[in-house]
DNA sequence: AGTTGTGATTCAGTTACTTCA
DNA sequence: TATGAAGTAACTGAATCACAA
C-alpha cells in the first residue's frame, strides 16, 4: 500500500517498496520538474523485537505465542511514515523509536499521576499489576443487559480507571492488535469484558491514526512553506546572476527555480547528489553554492507504533 | 480446482455518555 | 447551575480473510 500526496501534475511513479519516502522526483531532463510527496509505509522494527521477545518466552507460552506471531505476521505493524527528502540521511524519520525526532511528541505517551509511562517495558505477562475494579457492578449490569437481550435501552457507558487505561496503553505499545488469547488475558487481568478490550484497542488505533494524520498534515504544510520560501530565494538568486551577466551555467537559467531546488540535493532515483546530474556544478565551481540545508525543523514527527491494517495493505487503493 | 457460506476480525463512521472549563 | 466542547466507550455496517463443505 502506498499513499501518495502529489504536488505536481504528473503521477508519482509506482513503487513496490515499503520505505517511507517523501521524494522530490526529478522528471525529465531539466524540464517539467515536479515535486512528489509520497506518504509511504515502512516496515517496523517491531517484528524483530517481537521475535526476540518470543524467543525468551517460557515454553508453555510458546504455542500461544506462535499463534500470536502468526497473527502478527499477517498483521505486521507497519508505520505510516513521511520522510523529507531534503533532510540529511541522518535525519531519517519514521523509526518507531524516533521520539527525539521532530517535536518529540509521542501519541503513545500517557501520563499516570503526572509521570509518563512511555517506554516502560510492560507486558501482560510481566505485570503483577492489580487493577482496582471500579466498575464491577456496572459490568455486571451491562452483562445483565446483554444477557437479557435488551436492544432499545440506553447504553451504559463505562469510564475506565486510570490504571486500566495505563495498562491498556502499555499493552498497545507492545502490540496494537490483539490475539484472542491476549484479549482474554487482558480482559481477565483488568476485570473487563473481552469486548471492552477489543473496543478499546479499536478506538486506540483510530486515535493514533488520526493524530498521525494531523501531524503529517502539519508537517507537509511546513514543508511546503519551506519549499516556497526556498523557491523565492532561488528566484532572487537567478535574477541577481542574470543581472550580473556572469551566470557560469547557461542551462541554469532554463531551469525553473523550484524544480532545481527540489532536485538539487538528491536524485530520488539514484540518490546521487547534484553533481551527478549537473556535472558542471562541482566542488570546483566557485560561484553557485549548493542551497543551504533545510532546517532540521522538518524532521518529521512520528507517532508509534502505528499500524496499517492488513486489509488496507492488501488493497492497492483505499476504499471508503 | 473453483465456488459458496460462515465466522472472525478489522476499519471508518457515528452515537451517546462523561468530564471539564 | 447551565452549557458547549472535547474526549472516549460503544455501536453499526462494510470489507476481507480463512476455512470447511
Amino acid at each position: 500500500m502506498e499513499l501518495e500526496l502529489s504536488l505536481g501534475d504528473s503521477p508519482a511513479p509506482a513503487k513496490g517498496n515499503l520505505t517511507p519516502v517523501l521524494t522530490p522526483t526529478h522528471a525529465g531532463k531539466g524540464e517539467d520538474h515536479e515535486l512528489v510527496l509520497e506518504l509511504g509505509v515502512g516496515t517496523s522494527k517491531r517484528i524483530e523485537q517481537d521475535n526476540q521477545k518470543t524467543s525468551t518466552q517460557p515454553e508453555d507460552v510458546q504455542d500461544q505465542e506462535e499463534d500470536d506471531e502468526a497473527c502478527f505476521r499477517s498483521k505486521s505493524p507497519v508505520e505510516l511514515s513521511l520522510g523529507c527528502p531534503l533532510l540529511p540521511a541522518s535525519a531519517e524519520i519514521g523509526s518507531v523509536n524516533s521520539e527525539e525526532c521532530g517535536r518529540g511528541f509521542h501519541v503513545n505517551t500517557v501520563l499516570v499521576d503526572g509521570d509518563a509511562v512511555q517506554g516502560r517495558s510492560l507486558s501482560t505477562s510481566s505485570l503483577p499489576m492489580e487493577v482496582p475494579v471500579r466498575q464491577a457492578a456496572d459490568e455486571e449490569a451491562a452483562e445483565d443487559e446483554e444477557n437479557s437481550g435488551v436492544g432499545g435501552g440506553a447504553r451504559k457507558k463505562l469510564r475506565l480507571s486510570k490504571e486500566q487505561s495505563a495498562f491498556l496503553e502499555d499493552s498497545f505499545k507492545e502490540h496494537n492488535t490483539l490475539s484472542p488469547k491476549q484479549k482474554s488475558d487482558l480482559a481477565k487481568r483488568l476485570n473487563l469484558r473481552p469486548r471492552q478490550v477489543e473496543v478499546w484497542f479499536q478506538n486506540r488505533r483510530a486515535r493514533t491514526k488520526l493524530k498521525q494524520t494531523e501531524v503529517d498534515c502539519e508537517y507537509l504544510k511546513r514543508f511546503c512553506e519551506n519549499l516556497a520560501q526556498e523557491n523565492r530565494r532561488l528566484h532572487r538568486e537567478v535574477a541577481e546572476l542574470r543581472a550580473l551577466g556572469t551566470t557560469p551555467y547557461p542551462f541554469y537559467g532554463h531551469l525553473p527555480a523550484a524544480g532545481f531546488s527540489s532536485t538539487a540535493r538528491v536524485c530520488s532515483s539514484c540518490d546521487n547528489k547534484v553533481a551527478a546530474h549537473y556535472p558542471a556544478i562541482t566542488s570546483t565551481s566557485p560561484v553557485v553554492a549548493p542551497p543551504s540545508p533545510v532546517p532540521t525543523l522538518f524532521a518529521r514527527p512520528h507517532f508509534g507504533p502505528f499500524t496499517v491494517h492488513p486489509v488496507l495493505r492488501r488493497q492497492p487503493s483505499a476504499t471508503s
